[in-house]
DNA sequence: ATAATAAAGTCAAAGAAGGTCAATTAAACG
DNA sequence: CGTTTAATTGACCTTCTTTGACTTTATTAT
């Protein structure tokens, strides 16, 4: 975890903690790394994106700010998995999943090991095969864990 | 053993040791055996396998790696994961996969949870797919998740 | 109003890794 | 020997990160 953005990410984190929201001043934080400022917005557009459950808010200007707001389950987590199979739809990319993944190890609605495992069902490597719809066949298994995941927290046996 | 290969490989394995994870950088460690950067990747494909009791993982970009795993080392686990990984092959049938996944359980090497995410992923729906194929997908979805378990990931990070 | 200033945003290019693959060379085997 | 297998190399590719020049928008002072 040597990278700049690496750090910038867990610095942010470590900031919001349980608090769903924080603003903070984009120069501030790069002066802070002693980064150039859009390095923040990658970072943003990386690690902070809707597919990773956060939403970014910002204003220009005198007073200007960077908001983060990460996303409401709504509660029952019902909410949560329908708009998750609407994202992931019926072809979704490596990246994007594991986007998905972490946002749900961030809402500790999965293990660490339980990600790995869903991790490593939709890795490209187990895509592997003499097929071209890789993306399509992805969704479907993803489709179908997130299923599952929702439905091991009411508590299901197996 | 005068072979450049095998100095690579037994330098490595020094490095190991005890750990179960290392990360490396290929091209300082190609520069510092004064070859090519991808006799890295040859070393690793070859004697660092998944047959070897080796994952590897790896990042690209600045501050990029390459992560070796070692699976399980010692206890019966090892053996276990390989005679699995045989059985399964490159096709699998839904029942087969299962009868596993229910003796890992009874093993206690995954939780029910992770059963049933396990059989979510290889599930007959989530196979659904235009493809003819679907037992060879499901035994390379499923070998990927097995080596997952079998992965010492006490440290998970993911 | 207008100009100056103080933010933040965009985007493209450069840099920093690692990956792939095919061609050559060296070893091992029959 | 000739042939098959293993090792080595190099050219080219893909991905991720970092930086900087330029743009847009908001506030504040004239």
């Amino acid at each position: 975890m040597a990278q700049l953005s690496d750090s910038i990410e867990h610095f942010i984190k470590e900031l919001m903690d349980e608090d769903t929201q924080i603003e903070l001043r984009r120069n501030e934080l790069a002066q802070h790394f002693g980064c150039a400022p859009s390095q923040i917005n990658y970072v943003l557009a990386t690690r902070f994106s809707v597919d990773h459950g956060y939403i970014i808010e910002s204003r220009r200007g005198g007073g200007g700010f960077v908001r983060i707001v990460r996303i409401q389950t709504g509660g029952s987590g019902e909410n949560l998995l329908q708009s998750l199979l609407r994202r992931v739809g019926n072809s979704i990319d490596e990246d994007s999943a594991c986007a998905i993944i972490i946002h749900l190890l961030d809402r500790k609605l999965i293990t660490p090991r339980e990600a790995t495992l869903m991790r490593a069902a939709i890795s490209k490597s187990a895509m592997a095969l003499p097929i071209s719809a890789k993306d399509m066949l992805r969704a479907a298994v993803f489709s179908n864990m997130l299923k599952q995941v929702f439905r091991n927290l009411e508590g299901g046996d197996v």
